[in-house]
DNA sequence: GTCTATATAATGATAGAC
DNA sequence: GTCTATCATTATATAGAC
């Protein structure tokens, strides 16, 4: 009931439940199928609680988004670099970004559908929050790794760090439909697919005459 | 004004209007945010003319989509297999698709948003017939490749399809967001984007002692 | 802070003239 | 086939009691 502001994690009901309700339903049905009325059942309580909290729909929606970065932002934070080879590094945080996509669905789904809704001011400014601190720490990472002459100088360290974001968003994006194409099996674990992916990017495609061909 | 139908591509007015002003509106805002109002608005016409030529709103999204997914399907059926190289022939097709989805922009928009759209029967269903006929043309060639010894046999076909697939979505989805981060220069030229990504994907990231390294 | 009740506007959809 | 006029419903948002 009663809000201590100065730790803002452990607000339970209320302000709390009505930003849950609506995160979930923003999420998975976006802004203009969701109303007010549906976000008040969901958060047990009714529409002018709401309205007082908030100014209108568009302030909850607002602060939804606001925490949903927040709370991306912050995990990223968590992310330390691994040690080892720059190999090691690149995987390591490709992994955790796949783990914080996936264990904040809801949040990842909000951001990706505002990727959609053109000209969103709001979309855009916090897509680029988000996907713009996981970009750019790959791309420095990969960087460092080219001059160290662990990676080819020859590729664009943005456009690398951009595929690996790409098949990150895209894995989870894509999986409710991958998983009804019957010849798709890496979606089914996401560590894996996230190593296999790096495997293909670190090693490419071509057959090359190599020291660990066998015979 | 007047249709000639049994030629089912060359209808301007009526029907064709309409279903034109809805793929725009449903695609830039989504189903929910979109009101027949606003498409009758758009397609110069009136509510209960819409109402003449479809049963209700979601039948006029279903013919939409249809519409959309057909078209797709059919500069699909153009992309025909280049010859040469298997890498030459990834890279034919992969440009290919790019260059269909920044062709139809509203289509594949659509497509995306369904994709995030939670529990949409209609939408998964689009999505695998638009990705998965995609996904899977990559994957085939990619076995072939292997079988003439031109891929390694330890990449996983399905996988590498997939990254193509999400590199080129999500190099559309992500361009509003991207072309606002200063360091990114790869979104500018499709073609150059497609190659570029190709490039890292065929060759690998690792430098290795190769013929071509320059003392 | 939370509710019941309500104002106001917009929505999907229809009736019926032409 | 296309329109004007309208219905029933639902939406956002507010007034005001407690």
């Amino acid at each position: 009931m009663q809000k201590k502001h100065g730790n803002k994690t452990t607000l339970s009901g209320g302000e709390q439940g009505i930003l849950d309700a609506a995160e979930a339903l923003f999420a998975q049905k976006g802004f203009d199928a969701v109303s007010m009325s549906a976000i008040a059942r969901l958060a047990n309580t009714s529409k002018p609680n709401i309205y007082h909290h908030f100014k209108n729909k568009n302030d909850l929606y607002l602060a939804v988004m606001k925490a949903a970065v927040r709370r991306s932002s912050d995990l990223l934070d968590t992310l330390e670099d691994a040690p080892g080879t720059f190999e090691q590094r690149l995987r390591g945080f490709s992994n955790g970004q796949l783990d914080n996509i996936l264990g904040h669905k809801r949040s990842t789904q909000l951001i990706l559908r505002e990727t959609l809704t053109e000209g969103s001011q709001v979309g855009e400014e916090v897509a680029r929050l988000v996907m713009g601190e996981v970009f750019s720490r790959l791309a420095a990472m990969i960087h460092q790794g080219q001059q160290v002459n662990e990676f080819r100088k020859g590729i664009n360290p943005e456009l690398a760090a951009f595929i690996i974001v790409s098949t990150n968003m895209f894995f989870f994006q894509a999986s409710p439909v991958m998983q009804h194409i019957p010849e798709v099996d890496f979606s089914q674990d996401a560590t894996t697919y996230s190593n296999d992916v790096m495997d293909l990017l670190i090693n490419g495609m071509l057959l090359k005459g190599d020291k660990n061909a066998k015979s």
